[in-house]
DNA sequence: CATATCAATCGCAATATTACGATAAACTAA
DNA sequence: TTAGTTTATCGTAATATTGCGATTGATATG
């Protein structure tokens, strides 16, 4: 079928399933190190840096904008994008979260 | 076309995006926070916690497996799963990671 | 042995994702 | 205005994912 049965999870477990989505692709991960990496904003050059088409990128970046993980604000003809650190934290603190949940503990088979 | 270029990334940035993805579904997420709960290993009764299918449940376990997130002992008709606490450990490491490189930031735009 | 139970696998249908060329939209510069 | 630059979007093709019914294989139990 190809379509999830979100209404049989909790709100929690879909968020955080649809957060790991969000990074769960090479140029995703890519594109937010790359932004980081250069400190300053980061705009279009991103097509150069990882071997992808113009479109696959903006995609991406849709993708990540819409998770709210980037920003892009326009700048004359290019657009600037940045990390949101406020969704960054509340990813991080998600996650932190879920894997906390399972400390010291030990394979029983 | 629907095939990741993998070949044109790091192999840390295609490892980290394989593990979000194993982690990017809430049936998923729901299987291993019910493990977890669950202290001792939860055989087969995931069908029933879960609203779903007997089959689709146990596809969602074999990406797990494959993920090397749990393991299955055969406990005589009933297989047996828990987490791998090594392998969690390295999940929650690799992630940490990822997201210990954007800190106290601000954004630029 | 016959039957019941449990989990894995097969096969299929529906939908989602990934990638890209082509085009459009917005702005700059001449 | 015209041409050039940059990014978004559209349309399409290839592949992946999700879900389930049906079947299979393995192991109990009568």
């Amino acid at each position: 079928m190809g379509l999830t049965k979100a209404e049989i999870f909790t709100d929690k477990q879909n968020k955080l399933a649809q957060m790991m989505k969000a990074l769960a692709h090479p140029a995703r991960i890519a594109i937010i190190q790359h932004l980081i990496k250069s400190q300053a904003c980061v705009c279009g050059d991103l097509v150069d840096e990882l071997g992808l088409a113009q479109a696959t990128i903006s995609q991406h970046l849709k993708e990540l904008k819409t998770a709210g993980l980037i920003q892009g604000t326009i700048e004359g003809t290019s657009v600037c994008y940045c990390i949101d650190p406020k969704v960054w934290k509340q990813y991080k603190a998600a996650f932190e979260a879920f894997f906390v949940t399972f400390e010291n503990g030990s394979s029983c088979c």
